[in-house]
DNA sequence: AACGACGTTGCGGCAAACGAAACATGACCA
DNA sequence: TGGTCATGTTTCGTTTGCCGCAACGTCGTT
C-alpha cells in the first residue's frame, strides 16, 4: 500500500461529486469492490484500512449487507466474504448484457474458423471486463474467464475500445500509472496515444505479448446503434499462431465477425 | 424515539430492525434485487412502485449506483439495468463459494441435532464422491471418509443427485451393470428409475440397507445458483436409528440443512 | 499480566438523506 | 392542435438517519 489516509477520514476529493449521490451507498459499494479473487475474505479492520473508512462505519455497512445476503460472515475467523445474493444479481447482470447473447453465435463460428479462443469484452471503470468466452479447440489455447478484468492499456480489447471512447476516458486511463506487465507493454502515454490513433485508422488492435509473454491477440471494436463503443471482440492465442500481417486471414475473420455483431446491434457502417 | 415517527409515512413493520443497519444501503440493495431475468430493464417509476419507495429516492439511488457501475442507464428508453461492475463482483462471489466450506457449519449443527454421521457428497464420474464428513457422537456410528467413492445406485446420496441430473447421466449409470451389494440393492433399471421419480417428487432419498446390511441413510440434493446439482447431504446411521417415516425429525432436519446450504450457494427455491 | 488488535455497542451532534412539490419532456389521444 | 397523463429530473427546507468518538469485551501474543 503506497498511499493511505493516516487518520483523517472523508477523502476530500470525491466528497461533492454530484449533489444527488448517496454517500452510504457509495461506501457500501466500495466495500463490495474491495474483495478480490485472490483475497476473498476480509475482516472489518482490514476493510476499514482498504477503503479508508472508520471501523464502525464499515461494521455497520457489513451488518446491513449481511442482512441482505450481499456478504456473509465467517464466524470462525470473523471475516466476511461476498454473499450468495450477489451471485444471483451478478448472474442477472451478466445475462442482461444482451451484447453477449448477440455475439455468441458469431464467436462460436469465429473459433471454428480460426481455431483460437475468442473473448467478448466491455468497458468497465477504466478497464476491460470479459463477459463471454469461447475456448479454442486446440490442445493448448488461451483460457479466458468471464467476469475478470484486464488492463485497458495492456489488452488488445482495451485498446480497441479506448481508441473509440471519448477523450476524457482516455485521459482518465492515462492519468493512472500504466503498469508494465511485460517488456512490450505500453507505459508511455504519448506512445499509447499513437497506438490508439493507429487503431482508429485501421479498425484493428493488436496485443503483441503486452500482458503475457507468448500470448498475442487481435481485437476489433464493436459499436452499438448510436455508433458508440459497445465492446470489443478478441481472438487470443500463442504468439506463433497469431499472425501480425495486414492481410492475415485471422485479422480478416475477426474484423468480419466484429462488423457482423455491430450490425446486429443496429450500427450502420458509414 | 422509541415508539414511532409522529405522523408521516414510514410505513410499517421492519422499520427498526436492528439499530445498526443502514437504511439507504438496504434500499439500494432492494433496488438491485428488483431486477429479474425476465425483466432486466426497469424505469424509475417502475422501480419506485416495485420496492415501495418515493420516485425521488429511487432516482438518487440509481444515480449513485450508476456512478459505481452497478446499474447502467439506457438513454434510449430512460430505463436502467444491472451494470458491469456487478458482473465482476458476482463472479468473485461465485468463486469464493466453496461447497464444503459452506456446508461444514450446517453439517456440524446437523450432527448435533440428529446424533448421527453426516456426509457431503458430490457427483464424480458416475459415482458419489464423499468430500466432507462429520462423524456422529455416539459410541457406534457410521464412519465415513472423505475422498472415497460410493456407487451411484447403492447410496442415498448418489440417488439424490442422480434424480436431478440430466437423463443422459442416468442412462450412463444404468448402462453399466448394477452391482448387488445386499439383497436390498436396486439392480433393475426400471425399478431404479421409479425410485428416482419418487425422489424427485419428495426431495428426499433413502438408503435402506442397500449397500451394507444394518446401515441406513437419508439424503437430500444440494443445488447451486443455476439450479443444478451441486452435491448431496447425507445422514447415515445404524438401521434402528434412522426412521423411515415421512414426518420423522431426522428427515426434516436433513432437508432443512440441505435447503440452507443450497440457499448459500445462491439457489433460489421456487 | 499487560499489551495490542480485533469486532462490537452506546450515544449525541450534525451533516446527509429524505419527501413534497415544481419543472421539463414526451407519448398519446381527442 | 391542444390537452392530459405519464415519465425522469431538479430544487429546497426539514429532520432523520447516519457518522465518528469512545468505551467495552475478547481473543492471541509478548
Amino acid at each position: 500500500m503506497t498511499r493511505k489516509t493516516p487518520k483523517p477520514n472523508t477523502s476530500s476529493t470525491d466528497l461533492d461529486r454530484h449533489r444527488s449521490s448517496i454517500q452510504s451507498v457509495r461506501r457500501a459499494v466500495s466495500l463490495l469492490k474491495a474483495f478480490e479473487p485472490n483475497r476473498p475474505e476480509l475482516g472489518v479492520s482490514e476493510l476499514s484500512r482498504a477503503v479508508g473508512l472508520h471501523k464502525t462505519t464499515v461494521y455497520r455497512l457489513l451488518v446491513t449487507l449481511k442482512e441482505e445476503g450481499f456478504v456473509q460472515h465467517n464466524p470462525a475467523n470473523d471475516r466476511y466474504r461476498l454473499g450468495p445474493s450477489l451471485i444471483r444479481v451478478g448472474r442477472i447482470a451478466l445475462d442482461s448484457v444482451d451484447l453477449s447473447k448477440q455475439a455468441m453465435p458469431h464467436m462460436r463460428a469465429l473459433v471454428d474458423e480460426v481455431g483460437e479462443t475468442a473473448m467478448l469484452e466491455i468497458w468497465d471503470d477504466r478497464r476491460t471486463l470479459v463477459v463471454a468466452t469461447v475456448d479454442g479447440p486446440r490442445f493448448t489455447h488461451i483460457i479466458a474467464r468471464a467476469g475478470y478484468h484486464l488492463p485497458a492499456h495492456g489488452s488488445s480489447g482495451g485498446k480497441a475500445m479506448l481508441a473509440f471512447l471519448p477523450s476524457e476516458e482516455v485521459d482518465k486511463v492515462l492519468a493512472r500509472e500504466l503498469k508494465k506487465y511485460t517488456e512490450n507493454t505500453f507505459t508511455d502515454p504519448g506512445r499509447l496515444r499513437e497506438e490508439l490513433a493507429q487503431i482508429r485508422a485501421t479498425g484493428v488492435s493488436y496485443d503483441r505479448q503486452e500482458i503475457d509473454i507468448g500470448v498475442c491477440a487481435i481485437s476489433v471494436p464493436i459499436f452499438d446503434h448510436r455508433g458508440e463503443i459497445a465492446g470489443a471482440l478478441t481472438v487470443a492465442g500463442p504468439m506463433q499462431r497469431i499472425p501480425q500481417g495486414e492481410d492475415s486471414a485471422v485479422r480478416q475473420l475477426v474484423k468480419k465477425a466484429g462488423e457482423a455483431i455491430s450490425r446486429e446491434l443496429g450500427y450502420l457502417a458509414k
